[in-house]
DNA sequence: GATTCCACTATACGCATGTTCAGCAGATTA
DNA sequence: TAATCTGCTGAACATGCGTATAGTGGAATC
């Protein structure tokens, strides 16, 4: 007896073999990698990655979506947390390594798992803070939803920083049994001075603040209402 | 009469225009603009590249020396600041449109450029923490170097993150002219809330910092010393 | 005025890429 | 057993790339 309908059901079939193949390409040598390098390493020819799925673009998209279901599942047994916590957690567990680095190059380079992970993790954030708030354990913001994405894209951010200077994610190949110690490192030089500036702030006094409120609250119509239209769209 | 060497002295030659017109296509292109497309913006033919430069990576080292120089000498007209604010203040001019994409470009990819002026920043918040702490408007840190580091870091790497989302840096074209409004756009969507988590912290106690400077000091070796040995290398 | 020099162009070479296509081997079907 | 189907291969094609090279025209030098 035979499955007819190929791809969608158990991923034991050739076609998964080869996008898993892909994910690992992708994530140690980039999304410049070529079909043909992917197609070596998954051990068939290039011209079957074409007829499996028609193009690269094709391969690349349903790594993206293979590698947001990989990701929602993992974060669907834990509780939201920040970003830096959510890849340490996931940096710790060498298996994941390929979808880590995946995922970090895709926010990277603003494709398509990229961008729908860093907005699930805003709105994580976002209801995070909102019962973080409602037990006293984080501190009200004038504006959540701004906070939030601040939070989120400054962390998720700055991580991806220091790992393009310490990993050369850039340059060459990138062993992805290397990926975990060097997150972790990041993640524990990070940790502290997020910790200061979390509960102490950087600044002595609210003088800043309180100018810019004032400045903002007399220009009805700039600059902060400006971010609030650009920000809808 | 003519000038023997050719290069240092007053930067109207042609390969001084080549060069600037290379870094007018790296930053609206990307560094994988072929030297065929910045051959033709420059109005001469593609061998004259190979001529001047020997090869597209030594011009895209001289790009990077002199979108360094011309960050250095912007640079010292001002005070030191924060990265946001060093980004909004050079957003401002039209001119510099061009050596500004270039360095967030090179700074996301790990170029040279982008290192150099990375760490410059780190150094600059460095010294600027130390002064606001001797005039009382910075609070102390326990680790002034890292908190530098971190700062610079989620700053610069949010402000790129969010513009890998709203301008499509990695696709296509960027009209350089549409770079001012983004990044101000960008800088107008931080700044509140940054201001509130720089004076009043996001978590409501000190419980967290606590706990983490308590784990610390117990495990002399791990992990808060070994993020110090590899912050030395 | 003849010669040398040099910025510069046009063409072509070698290479890597994504994709196409004719064909093959083995399982399935008749 | 014969026919069919299909996952798969190997070679080839078109394209875009960085670079090498031969040659040209006009200025500088003698």
């Amino acid at each position: 007896m035979r499955i007819v309908e190929s791809f969608p059901e158990h991923d034991l079939t050739a076609r998964a073999r080869l996008r898993n193949a892909a994910i690992e390409i992708f994530a140690a040598s980039g999304f410049n990698a070529s079909v043909r390098d992917i197609a070596t390493h998954a051990g068939v020819s290039a011209g079957l990655i074409t007829h499996h799925f028609g193009s690269k673009e094709n391969l690349r998209h349903e790594c993206d979506l293979e590698v947001v279901r990989q990701y929602r599942e993992i974060k669907s047994n834990g509780v939201a947390m920040t970003p830096t916590q959510s890849i340490a957690i996931i940096s710790e567990t060498n298996e994941y390594a390929p979808m880590l680095v995946y995922i970090l190059r895709s926010v990277k380079d603003g494709g398509l798992a990229g961008r729908e992970i860093l907005e699930h993790m805003i709105e994580e954030a976002i209801v995070f803070s909102e019962e973080g708030v409602a037990t006293g354990v984080v501190r009200p913001s004038r504006d959540p939803a701004s906070r939030a994405r601040y939070l989120v894209t400054s962390g998720l951010g700055g991580i991806l920083l220091q790992l393009s200077l310490r990993a050369e994610l850039d340059i060459g190949k990138l062993d992805l049994s290397e990926i975990g110690p060097i997150v972790r490192g990041i993640v524990d030089d990070v940790t502290l001075p997020t910790l200061e500036v979390y509960t102490e702030g950087v600044l002595a006094d609210g003088a800043y603040l309180d100018e810019y409120l004032r400045v903002a609250a007399n220009q009805n119509g700039q600059p902060a209402p400006r971010s609030e239209t650009e920000r809808k769209k």
